[in-house]
DNA sequence: CGCGGCTTTGATGTTCATCAAGTAAAGTGG
DNA sequence: CCACTTTACTTGATGAACATCAAAGCCGCG
């Protein structure tokens, strides 16, 4: 009985206690982001309801159409949020990162999901059965207010995005998009381009051949260096100046 | 002292005290739209906070980074929202009709309009002083679950609109106002284009003068009959699979 | 090691903006 | 109310921006 299979679960069960006293909402490094409002009862309730998940690059993590069941809450990683039109291409409608609430605009308007998410890195995401979630927006007018605020914000910035790329041309977009990964993303000058030359295109609204023909213009001009996936941006002022003025 | 226009004053008193009951917003036709749950004291804390504005065509209701200190709702008429560019330039985010709430998307986000808000036609404005309208969310919870509910389909429209416009070509964009505007607005196939040929290009980011060509173009094929200002669509089925089709 | 997806470059054609120039309509001030 | 000014509308010509097509090298993976 006493075998060191048995020993191990024991001590797997101690672990999972810890990690779970550690990981609860109520000590979460984004608990200020949304849930500052909640008293300890809130927290036990949406810590309850609460499950871990870890998506590998290229996983699929909602698919456009599936039922909304959860408020999902990305700790760790980068996704993207994508439609699939009836040709079966692929158009991308925002990149998102730690601390996003990547649902939180479809929970409250649709049954169902109007757009898929797939990890484009190793991501980890907490997902709140959505149940719990509304039980504590119900009964806590201050949590519901910050709820609003945050959906605002979100749509906000995503209209503003949208609407802005919409008045530029392409470099403005492809420098745009740079920028996003360099600044709010890996707040590094040297990353590694977490999606495709298309998923770019998939992203701004353009094709492939032209986004590739756009990096290497911005490379010969010594606004960026190429190494495969991997970006530098040698002359950040002038990259935004391209993308400020379109 | 008792004069003609002494009398006409206590006249018009007598109307305003009439129609300020038969126009509360408990009776309102837009009621269900948001404000379903209301109990009769709500209802009274919200009606008390109202003023109602008429503004004519071409008149700014609210200007891109005033403050905002109201809920706004639209009781008859059309508006549009947009954002002037350091060169001057307009771009139009949407145009909105009875039964919108225009800046509810602002409200909970930012103390500032984001964007400016000008009447196409003449509008009836219902103006809600923003802490009264806050009060009533903060102690009615249903009634901010419906809020919430407003705001996520609202951004929603808005997004997917913006995201599917920009994927489409010109004719597609120009289909798609025309049906929005006869099917959503109008309700008839022959209107009065509220708005000026610059305008339809604003909204779908394209330039005067090719919005005048495909105007024509659908003319030639027959697709649309014009008169000015005055469009009769006389091809529905064509003009929807321009719009689907891009 | 071969297959499929990603990347790259070049050639070609389409779509659209820009410029120009003129007519029609709608305000505006005397 | 009329002359005047501005704004809206329209068409054509030209060029820039971008998509599409084609071909080939590269890389990872079964």
């Amino acid at each position: 009985m006493y075998d060191i299979s048995h020993i191990l679960y024991i001590y797997s069960l101690f672990i999972m206690r810890t990690s779970k006293d550690i990981l609860n909402c109520k000590y979460c490094v984004y608990r200020n982001l949304l849930f500052g409002e909640l008293d300890d009862k809130e927290y036990e309730i949406i810590n309850n309801a609460r499950t871990e998940y870890v998506f590998k690059r290229g996983e699929v993590i909602k698919k456009e159409g599936e039922r909304i069941n959860s408020f999902l809450y990305m700790r760790k990683g980068l996704v993207k949020l994508y439609k699939t039109d009836r040709r079966g291409k692929d158009q991308i409608l925002s990149i998102n990162k730690p601390g996003d609430f990547i649902n939180l605009l479809n929970i409250f308007s649709n049954a169902a999901y109007k757009y898929s998410i797939a990890a484009l890195e190793e991501t980890l995401v907490c997902d709140v059965r959505l149940d719990a979630f509304i039980d504590v927006v119900k009964n806590n007018s201050d949590f519901a207010l910050s709820v609003l605020n945050r959906i605002s914000k979100i749509s906000d910035e995503t209209i503003e995005r949208r609407f802005s790329l919409a008045q530029k041309q392409i470099k403005g977009r492809v420098a745009n998009i740079l920028l996003f990964l360099a600044e709010d993303v890996y707040r590094k000058n040297k990353f590694r381009l977490p999606v495709t030359r298309r998923e770019v295109g998939e992203l701004v609204s353009m094709t492939t051949e032209n986004i590739i023909r756009t990096f290497s213009e911005f490379r010969k001009d010594g606004i960026i260096d190429l190494d495969g996936k991997v970006i530098t941006i040698l002359d950040f002022k002038r990259l935004k100046n391209i993308d400020k003025t379109g």
